[in-house]
DNA sequence: GTGTAACTTTACGTTAACGTAAACGTAAGT
DNA sequence: ACTTACGTTTACGTTAACGTAAAGTTACAC
């Protein structure tokens, strides 16, 4: 058997709740397998979760998340599918390069204010 | 009399509507002058405003944004106030690390994804 | 056999961040 | 005087992303 976890061993690890992770599979998002009713999670829909997380925490919505999610899975693709996708995976890059700018501006206003902090401490 | 603007001159400008503007107002991350009724918006309010939409882009909610503002002014603090403010920032910055991390992380599966992509084509 | 611990589904509740509509004031153009 | 454009407040509506409670099943420990 392949390696598989339970929901609350993922819920666990990435430290959300198992109705988040049920939340996402209703939205599509995951689809794990079945033992009864049960879930069952394989190493391929964990990294799907990883990435669920990954865009939460750069601010992408979950529909958002779920385009990077299909752009991971380029299998039975024809050429129309495969020209499209990358498309989209080009304008997802100009959109990550932007808020890395927007991000490295955040950045440099923080030690200018710092700087700011550190001499008036120094005035005191 | 230093420049002003009006609520739909902001809201052109950074493409939002006038509503949202007035709703960050509201939730008192603005807070413009008056001519009667009317808002008046100083440059100080105009640079708030982008500091609130550009936490919005990296993911930031209001609350998080309203943090990013103070920061900005550590007008009439006393020591305690700017060890803390201090404090805050060594966070902040961690987490905006953390982002672009994420974001680089992203950015090398999409080179990947378009790797595969193209030599799929190249098949065809 | 009785907890109790982990799983399930169903369904209503909640918060953030606005959208949208109503009803009104004001100032400029024709 | 009337429309058009812009502004206001008040208030209810909406969507995303879950939280939470209810009610039930299954499996294992004692």
């Amino acid at each position: 058997m392949t390696d598989a976890y339970s929901i609350s061993e993922l819920a666990r690890e990435f430290e959300v709740t198992p109705r988040a992770i049920r939340f996402y599979e209703e939205k599509g998002l995951l689809c794990p397998g079945r033992n009864g009713s049960t879930r069952v999670f394989s190493p391929a829909d964990r990294v799907r979760l990883k990435l669920i997380l990954r865009g939460k925490k750069i601010g992408f919505s979950l529909e958002e998340s779920r385009d990077i999610i299909e752009m991971y899975e380029p299998e039975t693709a024809n050429t129309r599918q495969l020209e499209s996708l990358l498309r989209k995976i080009q304008e997802k890059r100009i959109q990550l390069e932007q808020q890395k700018k927007e991000i490295n501006t955040m950045l440099k206003d923080l030690k200018k204010t710092e700087a700011v902090c550190l001499t008036a401490l120094d005035a005191q």
